[in-house]
DNA sequence: GCCAACGTTGGC
DNA sequence: GCCAACGTTGGC
């Protein structure tokens, strides 16, 4: 099973936000970018993904759980994009830093840092694992 | 089809 | 607020 990393600036969007929507679950709108796009549609049910803080905070804070695979983004005038719906399963209890990432070697081909602008991109297990286990949190 | 100009994202 | 990275646009 897949993992992902999705940012999103708290200003817009933030993990409070997404918690407050419980099971329910929120669209992921508002990705424009033909990369992320890709890695939208290659969401399946149930495959989690990192939350991510952008701008303010620069820390992965959570974890959600796709409940709806890609459909067209209906903020999208265009009818290119597409989005995913999203609940969240996990708070990492201790938030781990793109600083914290940065500075360590194991993370040096994470696409959080190679790729610093792209929005959704895939995490592989090991690096799941291991930011799991820094966050405080089940894998 | 190339490339310069421009806009956007996101870290610092 | 600045700037690097990168995507998109438009002139040629």
């Amino acid at each position: 099973m897949a993992h992902w990393l999705m940012k999103s600036e708290p200003d817009a969007w933030s993990w409070g936000q997404q918690v407050k929507k419980g099971a329910v679950g929120e669209a992921w709108t508002g990705v424009r970018n033909h990369t992320a796009k890709q890695n939208l549609q290659q969401m399946k049910k149930g495959e989690r993904a990192f939350f991510y803080h952008s701008n303010v905070g620069k820390e992965i804070v959570g974890i959600v759980e796709v409940i709806k695979e890609a459909y067209p983004d209906h903020t999208d005038k265009s009818g290119v994009f597409v989005m995913v719906d999203v609940k969240a399963v996990a708070p990492l209890p201790k938030p781990v830093s793109l600083q914290t990432l940065k500075a360590d070697p194991r993370f040096a081909d994470m696409a959080l840092i190679k790729y610093s602008r792209l929005s959704v991109q895939p995490v592989t297990e090991t690096e799941w694992r291991l930011i799991c286990e820094m966050g405080g949190a089940k894998p």
